[in-house]
DNA sequence: ACCTGAACACCGTTCAAGT
DNA sequence: ACCTGAACACCGTTCAAGT
């Protein structure tokens, strides 16, 4: 045996972070591997297979691993923002310490949205409404915040190589917003709607 | 003059509705006018540039016309979060009128993540912080419907080619979240966050 | 100004054939 | 079981040249 599924997404996972996720192609993938393009094809059906199993190994620290058994009953659940909130942190993290991370991970969550491990903690921890907000924030966000660094590591590099500061490109726009602060602060917003739970 | 800037969007449009995001190519757009790919270049620096001004044409009707002066003084925001959840709600039905548009906004609108008329709007009706998390809400929760939905469609052109109901592919997978209903209750939390104001 | 024609450097996926 | 080699039907973008 020489190369497993295993093996296929973790040269994948290695792509992503060296070249991005418009890069991040099966030729690249099986270069990655020293084996013709042809080959992934015994370990995965297709490329979108490919990116869900990368993105569960992106998030697959954040749940915790006890097993739950069964849906939450909604009248069962006690509320539990502070540990929701945390979780939301957790996930955030996941997803940006990749490259492309959050968009890899969106992408796949919102096909199967409903019946992921991350979602079905947060249902028990508010509901399974308060989950799905809380679930869709915070790949949107988390989305916008590595756009906006990858706009910012694209800009400096235009900086770098001959326009000054205060030249056309840099005047007018201004200063953007701390995606990081804001999280938490919508995360906030929609913890607070949740409930008369206090939380802080 | 035989093609302007706008007749290039339009075909882009065209091609978008009638053969999804996945198939909208530069080549494509350039078959649907009658042209060789290479003469879009002379309107639209890229596709990237092609696809924000898509986006720009199927969000057009959502934000008032009305012309803001300058960003809103935080501490001068009154509070409507009735007519912030009617123009959240005008946002995504615009989305989902157009194949694939969630996608197609949410890309580009999270690249210029602060300056939009809609979160413009939005800012002056709930404050900035309120406005971003609404507004990521609605583009990744309009992202899932559709793709909920081209799920469905999918799954039905299955069933039709002699997948009997009842069948593996359909045993096991619970009825899926209702997400148009599901969007006005997640609405609702994130209002209900923004402050004590009631809006019913 | 707007477009053609040809080219460059890529894609995802399939399939017969090898070991 | 796992892989090669070759092919098919595509991509986005550039660039000289035409009108």
């Amino acid at each position: 045996m020489r190369n497993s599924r295993n093996d296929v997404v973790s040269a994948a996972l290695r792509v992503l972070e060296a070249q991005g996720l418009e890069n991040c192609s099966m030729r690249r993938v099986a270069a990655e591997l020293d084996v013709q393009p042809s080959a992934l094809y015994h370990h995965v059906p297709n490329k979108q297979t490919l990116l869900a199993l990368m993105a569960d190994e992106i998030v697959a620290e954040v749940a915790p691993v006890v097993a739950v058994r069964g849906v939450p009953d909604t009248a069962a659940v006690i509320p539990n923002p502070g540990a929701a909130r945390e979780l939301c942190h957790r996930l955030r993290n996941a997803m940006l310490a990749v490259r492309d991370g959050a968009d890899v991970v969106a992408t796949a969550a919102a096909f199967r949205l409903g019946r992921s491990a991350v979602e079905d903690r947060l249902a028990e921890l508010v509901g399974a409404d308060g989950a799905r907000t809380l679930l869709l924030y915070t790949f949107a966000q988390a989305q916008a915040t590595q756009m906006q660094r990858q706009a910012e590591a694209f800009g400096a590099l235009l900086a770098q190589h001959g326009t000054a500061p205060g030249d056309p490109a840099g005047v007018g726009d201004p200063e953007p917003v701390d995606l990081d602060e804001s999280f938490g602060r919508g995360l906030d917003i929609v913890l607070a709607g949740l409930g008369p739970v206090s939380f802080t």
